[in-house]
DNA sequence: TCTTGACCCTATAGCTGCTGTAGAGACTAG
DNA sequence: CTAGTCTCTACAGCAGCTATAGGGTCAAGA
């Protein structure tokens, strides 16, 4: 009889079925320290119990949910003291909240100049192109205010804490 | 007296200033073949002229808008020949702009699901947090389609054409 | 003429959040 | 025993920059 820990392990790739999160991504999450290094069979391979599905099930919700990495990973510390008031975790979502409609905003102001451009356009010889005397020529625009446009997706939520000199792990 | 190129000209810190794009990044941008490289002064300063700039506002605005490097590289090569027809501008145009939607869509189902999990979370301690609780949970999700959330920024308007050899030049 | 200070140069490493590859070893069903 | 699937490590690469180190250039003022 093995112990029950062993019992009830699965590998890397059951752990990426149950998750739907890829084994690469899992095995990237422990070099970042987002997960803790699991035990390993005697031939070396990974073995994950049911703390860790739940934990990376965790995790996939929030990046599904446009989490970033040091978010969730601040999420993750919070959660471990119970006892502690929530206050922290939802002020994490309402700044990711916030950010979210930030974005959805700028978007929107894109929106409408990319229609008003297209729109202008009747496909003509590239001489006497809209799109490119829009393009070329700020002051064409509707709204002057898109400016720096698109932020990349990780923006917002930023953690002051762990950061990441785990990439380097001994 | 001088020729007239090197009279109008300016140096890299002038250009930035003129197009709103910092110094690393237009260095950065000759560096992938995105512009071309310009004169160089007698000490080996990078020096520009009025056409140089025309087209750094150009790349600005249409980074403004969100358009990637990839698709800004065709829309120049398409430009430079102005007999052509520009339905290809047009066409990289529209699907940007439809990338755009795809991705105020996506963003307003999270927003929604975002506002419903801070709403349900009253303030208590971290044992019996919502926002934990939605997160460790998808199912306690409304809408269950908000799958891999939040898409990069540079999804959509791809080139098939030049993509990057430039980054090791001669 | 010399000096000061603002600008400019190259080269390289880093950022996020992964993905892809190579070359090897572990495990399992027949 | 073997074939096939999985897993291992280590490293390079993706976008679109930014930051740093360690120097050189240039124009104005003393």
């Amino acid at each position: 009889m093995r112990p029950t820990k062993e019992m009830r392990a699965t590998t890397i790739g059951g752990l990426a079925k149950a998750s739907g999160v890829k084994v690469t991504t899992i095995r990237y999450y422990e070099s970042i320290g987002l997960i803790d290094p699991p035990d390993r069979s005697d031939g070396g391979q990974r073995l994950y119990d049911k703390n860790a599905i739940e934990r990376m099930n965790f995790i996939r919700h929030a990046r599904d949910l446009g989490f970033s990495l040091d978010a969730i990973r601040e999420l993750i510390a919070l959660s471990s003291n119970r006892e502690r008031s929530c206050a922290e975790i939802d002020e994490i979502a309402r700044r990711h909240a916030a950010d979210i409609r930030h974005r959805i905003k700028r978007l929107k102001a894109l929106e409408r100049e990319m229609e008003r451009m297209i729109k202008s356009c009747s496909v003509d010889k590239v001489a006497d192109c809209r799109v490119l005397a829009v393009l070329a020529d700020h002051t064409l625009c509707a709204a002057h205010d898109h400016a720096r446009g698109v932020e990349p997706a990780n923006i917002g939520v930023r953690s002051k804490v762990t950061k990441r000199a785990h990439r380097t792990r001994q």
